[in-house]
DNA sequence: TTATGATTAGTCAAAAATAGTCAAACACTT
DNA sequence: AAGTGTTTGACTATTTTTGACTAATCATAA
């Protein structure tokens, strides 16, 4: 079930670079419950395997799967990822935005947007805390350097 | 039935920098209940994504919404900054960021970074203080983003 | 001027319409 | 038997829709 509909959902996407789906109806044309379709796009719609998801709840609301295209600096951001770890410091995690602004893969401007999110002065004062959000921030911004839409997208409510 | 009377009213704005609508007029061009068009406007045309509202009852009365002005991206700069305040929310800090992009302040590269930087799973799940971190991080972003250079503009593809 | 009724818009909470989570049950493989 | 991946469904979370009730303003009558 769960590869039949990914086949299906994949089918589309070759078409279209993204597509926006009603869970109950997808659950219905195949005849399964309605979290097997988050089971799929758990499973199936990774961003490991390039794909973006966002959903709304409610009255109009909807699952959309986007295609996203991995750029080539995967690889350093990967590694770069691993070395944070759980926890960095500030000084640690300023020479890590440092290297990728060496290394060209972001500009002045962004280096500069993550340097100001790294800074202590910004955290709770708890240093052990801090370093593990701070961990957590970078490694998120990191991660979405991984990946670049290939479309523009509709108004964006959230 | 939200979106629809949403994109409406901004396509309006996009003529004119105000609207002026009687409730019970447009309920009915929707049909809908009026306090639907309540829901509307305060949820999508908040003062984080750059909407006044004002209205008066009775006899006569109307809701106007009006798009605000900045002079230029170091006002419109200032103004989020005091909207954010000491604390701000996960939706509205998003809200911001958006509308930063909207205004051709930073970049979708900048946008994406800084939209990942207030996601909820990030911080430390006491919503208190994590609507306090997220405000200063915020906040501190901003305020760098006004001694910078100027966005490069290109031709805007995103 | 004051009271009253008509005409608006606002508030709030319940109901409806979605999607998400998680763990138990199931089915295969090894 | 143990391990892995899938299916199911009860429960939760979020967002929108609805309507009864409230509040403000205006027009008019007393």
């Amino acid at each position: 079930m769960t590869d039949i509909i990914e086949a299906y959902l994949k089918k589309v996407l070759q078409q279209q670079e993204q597509v926006e789906i009603r869970r109950s109806e997808i659950a219905q044309l195949f005849d399964c419950v309605p979290s097997q379709i988050n089971y799929v796009i758990n499973t199936r719609f990774t961003i490991q395997r390039g794909y973006l998801v966002e959903s709304k709840r409610g009255g109009g609301g909807y699952i959309r799967i986007i295609k996203v295209q991995v750029l080539d600096d995967l690889d350093m951001l990967n590694t770069m990822i691993e070395i944070i770890g759980k926890s960095i410091s500030e000084k640690e995690a300023k020479s890590v935005v440092q290297k990728l602004y060496e290394e060209d893969i972001v500009s002045k401007r962004e280096a500069k947007l993550m340097l100001v999110a790294m800074d202590k002065s910004l955290y709770t004062g708890d240093r052990l805390l801090d370093n593990r959000l701070r961990a957590n921030l970078l490694k998120s911004m990191l991660a979405n350097l991984k990946y670049e839409e290939p479309k523009k997208r509709k108004a964006d409510n959230s």
